[in-house]
DNA sequence: TAAAAATACTCCATAGGTATTTTAT
DNA sequence: ATAAAATACCTATGGAGTATTTTTA
């Protein structure tokens, strides 16, 4: 399976014309008959009846295209997926916490990031602000809200609240 | 997105080794790993944290192997589908049910079916009324037997027993 | 007879091979 | 010192192009 030639089905399918098809994936209508045939030879199976007048699906290249419109869909999901984690709008926020932030900085914070950043996933950790620090230094978080004074060497602070 | 390239990325991910994932793929070592950083370069992301001696995931391989893995597994079953209609079974009725419906409605319901549609194959697989309607969507069953109130967004549904 | 698919061929990009080098333990 | 990944280079398959032929409404 290849999911190139799933493209090329999936625009001949929904145009019912090779030329068409051909003209809207931007290549030339013979290479797209080649791969339709090389296709329908992989399935050993006849996707489409054609004469030179009338293009249509057969049962089977019918029973294909919603299969492969969901294969190409999630393929392309991945890809985005892939992007967005790329991009930092995804993955997951791993923040210590002091159990004093939980009543208010927490909450406000919370909801404003799930709103701008949808797809990251957070874990929450309480721990002291001393705890926090060690744990930015290890990696095992990586943002803290604590009430310590920033320790200048490699950890960055800003004010939340005073 | 390529599926070849996604193999040869499980295949690396799980052995942890260039040169037995090349073993199992059936190739040599080189070409490996060039598709391994052609797939890399595509993504804009390192997969794998590599020395000479270690080969270990970086977070977005981690990230990407289930996906890769259930989109393999996807094309699979849409080649295996085409096959088996090739074969003159008249297609596969995939089916998902609760286990309550295990006793009274699926027997009655499937030695009906079979009576009526005898080439139609069919698969059951049991999961919750939730799964089955995110199945329904994602187009993994064509029918789900549950407890559930219909998901008014389409989702269609019948009262098979009360 | 004309529109459109199939065929015939050419070309080039790239997947995969072998030989070798680099690197880290 | 050695195991294993990377690099360099080569080859050949096949995907895409153009020109042409075939087909059928």
């Amino acid at each position: 399976m290849n999911l190139q030639r799933l493209r090329y089905f999936v625009a001949v399918a929904e145009e019912l014309h090779f030329g068409r098809a051909a003209q809207r994936l931007h290549m030339s209508q013979p290479p797209l008959s080649q791969q339709i045939r090389l296709l329908e030879r992989e399935l050993d199976t006849a996707l489409f009846d054609r004469s030179t007048r009338r293009v249509s699906l057969t049962d089977a290249g019918s029973f294909l295209y919603p299969e492969a419109v969901r294969l190409l869909a999630e393929a392309d999901s991945v890809d985005r997926l892939m992007d967005q984690r790329r991009h930092g709008q995804a993955g997951t926020l791993r923040v210590g916490f002091v159990d004093s932030a939980a009543y208010e900085v927490m909450p406000r914070a919370l909801s404003e990031y799930r709103r701008r950043w949808p797809q990251v996933d957070y874990e929450l950790h309480t721990m002291s602000s001393d705890e926090q620090v060690k744990a930015l230094r290890a990696g095992r978080i990586d943002l803290g809200i604590g009430r310590a004074a920033a320790d200048p060497e490699r950890v960055e602070a800003t004010l939340v609240m005073q």
